[in-house]
DNA sequence: GAGCCGTGGCG
DNA sequence: TCGCCAAGGCT
């Protein structure tokens, strides 16, 4: 019943992305494309659909299956990526590809799909119901919040998640998994938002306890977060007379793991200078940006030089999106 | 469980 | 200007 009010809206308020199949394409008995369902999903992890948009389209034009990806080079896949940040998730999507690829396919379940690289709880429920159409509860954010107003759950996230994760299950119809997983995360990105919900032009409003008690935008509670620290550090642009960068490929884990990157001193309170080679730095001016747990202030430094890098490695034609946003900001300083 | 891990938009 | 927040996963 519920479930079928919000189905209703669905038909009607469904928003186009590249990677979906519209419902009433799918009553039709087209079938989505498994690639592109669970490529969309790990890029929609922790981001927005706008931001997602551009980048599913361009990984789908440079690589057209999942074997493409999987015999694309690791370097280009996470230039491909740059900017789009969790860059983990680059990491474990050559990962998989590479794991689906060896075994013949997607696998079509849910328990499947969570023993492969970067696919967790969220992820295999969202493959497995809307690429394959398999009952399955997804939670996310959006869920977790549509969940706690409902049903008016006070208690704070996290500790409230396997509360929310039944409530949801319960909720969760038999007909048409993929197009109600989209719907329910549909309703909490356009009407159940996390600030002045459209309380009054959703297909819930009936039943939801929170609305009634009017706090449903209060809800999900959540615990108070810790301040983010500032760290200082220094970036240095050297360019040689033919046009050549220095940069640096970021150890494999870690923050900016894997990335194409500009040589810098450590991050810290009082960093050290840290030039990669003996040249005649200026101070050009300093870049701020904030990562997911502190701020950062970076001196940007430049040089012409002929001198030999004691590391890295130069790079002909430095493009900053090739490059972390925080590095993109320092190079598009020095040009 | 809790810390780590990006980014851009918004109020 | 700044904290909050988004279709989380890994360790």
């Amino acid at each position: 019943m519920d479930a079928t009010t919000l189905l209703d809206w669905y038909d009607i308020h469904h928003r186009d992305m590249p990677w979906r199949v519209p419902p009433a394409a799918r009553k039709a008995g087209e079938v989505p494309n498994p690639y592109h369902v669970w490529l969309s999903e790990v890029m929609l992890q922790q981001t927005t659909v706008a931001a997602v948009r551009a980048y599913h389209t361009k990984f789908t034009a440079l690589w057209p299956t999942v074997e493409d990806l999987a015999a694309a080079d690791d370097a280009d896949v996470m230039a491909a990526w740059a900017g789009l940040g969790y860059y983990a998730r680059a990491r474990n999507l050559l990962k998989c590809a590479r794991e689906v690829t060896a075994r013949g396919g997607f696998p079509n379940t849910e328990a499947e799909l969570l023993t492969l690289p970067g696919i967790g709880p969220y992820t295999a429920a969202a493959v497995a119901s809307i690429a394959f159409d398999r009952k399955a509860t997804v939670l996310d954010g959006n869920v977790e919040r549509v969940m706690a107003r409902l049903h008016a759950i006070e208690e704070p996230l996290p500790d409230s998640k396997e509360t929310l994760r039944t409530l949801a299950a319960e909720r969760t119809p038999d007909a048409r998994p993929g197009d109600y997983a989209q719907a329910v995360m549909d309703l909490g990105a356009t009407i159940c938002t996390p600030k002045s919900p459209a309380c009054g032009i959703c297909p819930w409003m009936k039943g939801c306890a929170g609305r009634i008690a009017g706090i449903a935008a209060e809800l999900p509670r959540k615990r108070p977060k810790k301040a983010k620290p500032t760290r200082l550090g220094h970036v240095y642009i050297a360019r040689r007379p033919d046009g050549a960068t220095l940069m640096e490929t970021r150890p494999p884990k870690g923050l900016l793991g894997g990335m194409l990157a500009l040589p810098t001193s450590e991050w810290t309170d009082a960093p050290s200078p840290a030039p990669p080679l003996e040249a005649g730095w200026r101070e050009i001016g300093e870049v701020r940006h904030t990562f997911t747990h502190f701020h950062l202030i970076l001196t940007v430094w430049t040089a012409e030089t002929l001198a030999a890098e004691t590391r890295g490695h130069w790079v002909d034609q430095a493009d900053p999106g090739d490059l972390p946003t925080v590095f993109a900001k320092a190079l598009r300083l020095a040009l």
